[in-house]
DNA sequence: TTGTAGGCGTTATCAT
DNA sequence: ATGATAACGCCTACAA
């Protein structure tokens, strides 16, 4: 019970026989693995034949790939990404890295899209911890990924060293001021001001901010701007609760919010579904009717927001052009790894849902 | 401005030199791609020596290891993962498969965590239509992925392809009586007995149904199960509307369910995101009490479900549970392949919320 | 324990 | 247009 010797025939394999590279021909569907070789042999040509026949600019007769393809059909031939790769030096490879919390569930499904669009195949990365990022890292760099593109914050060490190793690299909705690194992202300031504007016009005094984690990027962001907008307008300074981008984080923030004596009547939420932990508290435990007796904003344009039962006035942002623009930015750079590093920033849409009050 | 010449000293390089395999050394982090070989050099040691260092099982003396470890640090060396894979055969590649709609949003995180666990990495394909499944087939193998994990239907043909091809496949709660494919699921019929049973007991009377689509299998069994123990029970042959697991369909549903002239007091929906567009309709559009004038029950155990405006009675599907028995399962089946096709089939969880009367 | 050598399945350069 | 042949970077007998 020998192994099987499926392809022979290899330049300097063991056969000794210097010409006639045509021994028994083989098999169908037997053993594993099928290479070019075989199929070269199975079609009475070269193996390079195979290979042009499958490469899109080979020079090859029409002839000469009607057979091989036949011959690659009947073998049910699949040209080895990986050889390729390691020759050709590009995987098709794109590392997406997404923080577990905080991410628009349908991202991965229209990066997906995207990607299968150009060609390009989806290596997936999911962090909960720092270290998984460490490991994420080291990872996409062993399978020498053509790119990445990341909706979760990375380390300056990180960001650099996929620099160092001439990784593109774009963000989306991520880190902004900081060091040189692509990214395409939602006005969030804009946004932000077109809720507090609106909030404002219809009268609201007293605000109240749901803002993220301390350290979210996104967070700060958005509730600087709705901060920096209310004392534009005159409006006193409002109470600030840290949550955590959560539903249970926006109900136990409405709960603490309306602890206090100066109990608000607008609260904006650093995203929607601590909007919607907020509706949800209100009504539920403090019996507070939204719109009328608390406004309720988010930010994102999350669908639940959108179903009846909350209605939810947000910012939609556009996610599927910002993960197009991510992609075509990130394709441009594969190409031309030179080029400058570039921020792309989408307006989101303001929604005008029945939990805020605006007129 | 010739190309730097990184790396000679392979065996059968342009150097005819025969010994002394240590030419000038190299500068650090200057050109792309430091192999084993350069770090081989840069230890004075053989490239072998590189490899064994950075493999599990390699024999290297502890004074060699830190030599090497060493060399390999200052020159920023991670193993190519593309060389290994071709000549291990081993791509340490899982690749995930969801159909875009109808999966539940934090099963590709949880999935990923048990993956990373075992040092797998996570190739990710969504499936609009039927096309993507086939571009999927075939990326999969060309990558050469040491498995399949599938939360979307496939069909007869791609499912003996892989099997052909010698790639473990599991399902996650798909296509269960079929031909012998591995799979994990949960117990649909169970789960919906629980809630017919229990919804009975309480006095409803006039069924209603909203299915999913009429091919989906999770459909069907959910579907059917509810019905036969209806009719077990005695209860009158419920009206039965096909939606599309959406929550616009939910709504939808609901509104063509009142339609008739027989309205429902309970409706059964073959999952949770159309038992919450039912909700919202009844509320809304039709100004009927939940569960006081009709009663709505889902299946999934999704978490909007849970929010106190839904309080949705529903059957939990234990997620952590069958995705890590489907990872298992794969794992083992990578190991020794010719272990007999397996089923494993989790109880769900009844959850006992306000959008139904119970008692 | 360490080094030598051959091969994994491609692509690409060169003759023919 | 086609066929030989040398890499690509690594792993693993086998020899030392």
């Amino acid at each position: 019970m020998a192994k099987l010797n499926s392809s022979l025939s290899r330049p300097k394999s063991t056969s000794p026989k210097p010409k006639s590279t045509l021994p028994a021909d083989d098999q169908i569907g037997s053993g594993h693995a099928v290479t070019s070789y075989d199929v070269a042999r199975h079609a009475g040509v070269s193996q390079s034949a195979v290979s042009r026949c499958f490469t899109p600019g080979g020079s090859v007769s029409d002839k000469m790939r009607a057979r091989i393809k036949q011959a690659a059909d009947e073998l049910g031939y699949q040209p080895n990404a990986i050889a390729r790769m390691l020759f050709t030096k590009r995987s098709n490879l794109i590392a997406v890295i997404v923080a577990n919390l905080g991410v628009n569930p349908d991202f991965t499904s229209i990066l997906s899209k995207h990607l299968i669009e150009r060609g390009l195949n989806l290596l997936f990365f999911t962090l909960d911890q720092e270290a998984d990022a460490e490991r994420a890292i080291e990872q996409l760099w062993q399978y020498r990924v053509d790119g990445v593109i990341s909706a979760s914050e990375l380390s300056e060490a990180h960001i650099s060293l996929l620099r160092e190793r001439g990784i593109p690299l774009v963000f989306i909705n991520r880190l902004y001021e900081i060091t040189g690194a692509n990214s395409v992202g939602c006005d969030h300031a804009e946004g932000e001001r077109w809720l507090i504007d609106r909030l404002v016009q219809a009268g609201h005094k007293n605000f109240g901010i749901v803002a993220g984690p301390k350290l979210s990027a996104v967070s700060r962001l958005r509730t600087h701007a709705a901060l920096d907008r209310l004392q534009v307008l005159g409006i006193d300074k409002p109470a600030i609760i840290y949550g955590d981008f959560t539903y249970e984080g926006g109900r136990q923030a409405m709960r603490t919010l309306f602890e206090g004596k100066k109990r608000p009547d607008a609260v904006v939420c650093a995203n929607d579904l601590m909007a919607i932990g907020c509706i949800d508290e209100a009504r539920e435990v403090l019996s507070l009717g939204i719109p009328d007796q608390v406004s309720v904003v988010g930010f994102d344009g999350l669908s639940p927001g959108q179903w009846s039962a909350f209605s939810l006035t947000t910012v939609r942002q556009p996610m599927q052009s910002m993960v197009k623009a991510a992609v075509d930015m990130l394709v441009a750079r594969i190409a031309d790894p030179a080029l400058a590093t570039e921020r792309r920033v989408f307006s989101g849409e303001l929604v005008e849902g029945h939990s805020a009050r605006l007129k």
